[in-house]
RNA sequence: GGUCCGUUCGUCUAGGGGUUAGGACGCAAGAUUUUCAUUCUUGUAACACGGGUUCGAUUCCCGUACGGACUACCA
């Protein structure tokens, strides 16, 4: 398979998009696959929206999900830098080639006079203003100035960008990976600003002469570059680099669980899910978030979730691990409309997951959860914990939320089940059981079950007499796992002392 | 408004000129588990609409509707 260059170049703008890390992982499943090469490049050439911290989230998200670049900053690699802003000069020096080979020109028009032009032609009834071959020589440029004015306003450092001179007449035809062929009619596409007066580029300059000179084989992103994918096919042409142009692959968006439009940032706070990989704190408390990693997700379960989110195999496996994806992923399977964002289907690949974890690993992935409960056991008390409780979680929060009473004594009782099955009259023989549990000391789940049992028949009890009181009493509710299993995890010691403290309760109610 | 993209169960999707249109999530029922959950079985539910092409279209073509993206000196 031909070795592949691909990369991730988000904006440092604020917190990552689950989308974004959706479009990451499918980089990487590629770069892996071909064992290419998976680059993170930070598009930062926008100062005005440049976010401190948010490069950082970048790296913290895409370590946690295991997607790890092979070439970025602090990632190391050849053909860096890798922050765009710190190739500011590559940019000028190929927007002069392009001056120089006609195929760009100089603007002066200011942003001040743009607007008024914009707000004309829509007094006008036309709708929409467009810096393009029709109305270039309208505006103050190098193609409608002379050239003396031209050198002028140079020499007075004038301010200006420079623009693409997108050619009248011909047609672009892109081949999309996920789309197929899309055409587009060069008199329908503006003279984009290349440059900016600020001397930094533009996303499509910069994006070309980056993925040009890092030597990207194949752009996957999202679907809104799909309109001006025209342009980039352009700038590979006037920079005589379209033999080596990479191959797109446009993504179809996330859409929102309900309703109308692509999943948002408000959707994760209206709709209680997360729709960000780890926690941001922004300046308000509307700009900050938690994130799956918060919610208690495992990332291989979520990394799971999104690769299926708009990209299926073609067979009818749905867990995978990032090797399995690495060798099933292909960019052709990835579908054309965009998925919507379905967060039952989230939990069930998570619950997957934990319940498939040995009791091992499993113990050592909720220590620290527990651990923020002041949970202190051995790692033995905790394997055993995490195999009673795998199959009733989804969360890894779950663990301690749904089985609290394996670490500390019980805080509520089942009323509902005391007043069912409490007979107050039967405390005699409940005190006689509770002694002969104490007598039998720390056993197995076996031998418990065993002496209660035989205990029950020489009294002629049976279970829905005795395992309701049993159950409420030790942990309080009458879900979790098997009460004997409970029991003897907890130890002879431990189990007196709740039953004693429940019958006096029971007595009360 | 213009340009471009899209449309199979509620959701994620498979499929593809003749199929009982398949799977998964969800939901419902049942079985197992004397709790809960897991697991298993079953059920529920879809080709947006209208024209073509064709012996036959959900599948191919064209429209329409609906949804979406783009239309910045933002990415």
């Amino acid at each position: 398979m031909q070795k592949v260059r691909v990369r991730f170049a988000p904006s440092p703008t604020g917190a990552l998009h689950i989308g974004g890390v959706r479009t990451a992982l499918y980089n990487y499943l590629l770069a892996r696959q071909t064992g290419g090469q998976f680059i993170l490049r930070i598009e930062d050439t926008d100062q005005t929206r440049y976010v401190p911290g948010a490069e950082q989230y970048i790296k913290d998200a895409l370590a946690w999900f295991g997607l790890t670049p092979d070439e970025g900053p602090g990632y190391g690699g050849d053909k860096g830098p890798y922050r765009q802003s710190d190739r500011q000069p590559i940019y000028q020096e190929y927007a002069q080639a392009l001056i120089e080979s006609g195929k760009a020109f100089y603007a002066f028009d200011t942003p001040e006079e743009l607007d008024a032009k914009r707000e004309a032609e829509k007094a006008d009834g036309n709708h929409n203003f467009r810096y393009d071959v029709t109305t270039r020589m309208e505006m103050r440029n190098s193609e409608s100035l002379p050239a003396s004015e031209v050198a002028a306003l140079l020499d007075a450092n004038t301010p200006y960008t420079i623009r693409l001179k997108v050619p009248a007449d011909e047609v672009v035809t892109i081949h999309d990976l996920i789309r197929g062929e899309v055409q587009f009619q060069t008199n329908e596409l503006d003279d984009k600003v290349l440059l900016k007066a600020d001397g930094m580029p533009t996303y499509h300059l910069a994006n070309i002469v980056d993925d040009h000179l890092m030597e990207i084989t194949h752009v996957i992103r999202g679907e809104e570059w799909l309109p001006s994918t025209a342009h980039h096919v352009l700038l590979y042409r006037a920079f005589g680099w379209e033999d080596t142009m990479p191959q797109f692959a446009h993504l179809p968006l996330i859409l929102k669980p309900t309703g109308k439009g692509k999943l948002s940032k408000r959707d994760g706070a209206a709709l209680g899910i997360p729709v960000f990989p780890l926690a941001w704190n922004g300046d308000t408390e509307e700009e900050s978030f938690t994130g799956f990693r918060e919610f208690g997700f495992d990332p291989k379960a979520a990394v799971n979730f999104l690769a299926l989110l708009g990209w299926n195999p073609g067979t009818e496996q749905e867990i995978f691990t990032l090797e399995e994806l690495i060798t099933a992923f292909s960019v052709e399977k990835i579908g054309k409309s965009g998925a919507r964002f379905d967060f039952d289907k989230a939990k069930w690949f998570n619950q997957q997951y934990i319940a498939q974890t040995d009791d091992a690993a499993l113990a050592a992935q909720i220590k620290p959860w527990l651990q923020a409960h002041g949970v202190e056991r051995t790692d033995a008390f905790l394997r055993t914990f995490a195999g009673l409780m795998k199959e009733r979680v989804v969360f890894y929060p779950d663990f301690w939320k749904n089985g609290y009473y394996f670490f500390t004594e019980v805080k509520e009782y089942d009323e509902k089940t005391i007043q069912k099955k409490w007979k107050p009259e039967m405390l005699p023989l409940f005190e006689e059981l509770r002694a002969t549990l104490l007598a039998l000391g720390d056993t197995d789940e076996a031998t418990l079950e065993a002496t209660v049992k035989s205990f029950m028949e020489a009294n002629g009890l049976g279970f829905g007499q005795v395992l309701p009181v049993l159950r409420v009493g030790v942990t309080g509710t009458m879900q979790g796992p098997a009460i004997f299993a409970v029991m003897a995890l907890l130890g002879s010691q431990e189990v007196d002392k709740r039953l004693k403290r429940a019958f006096e309760v029971f007595s009360r109610l």
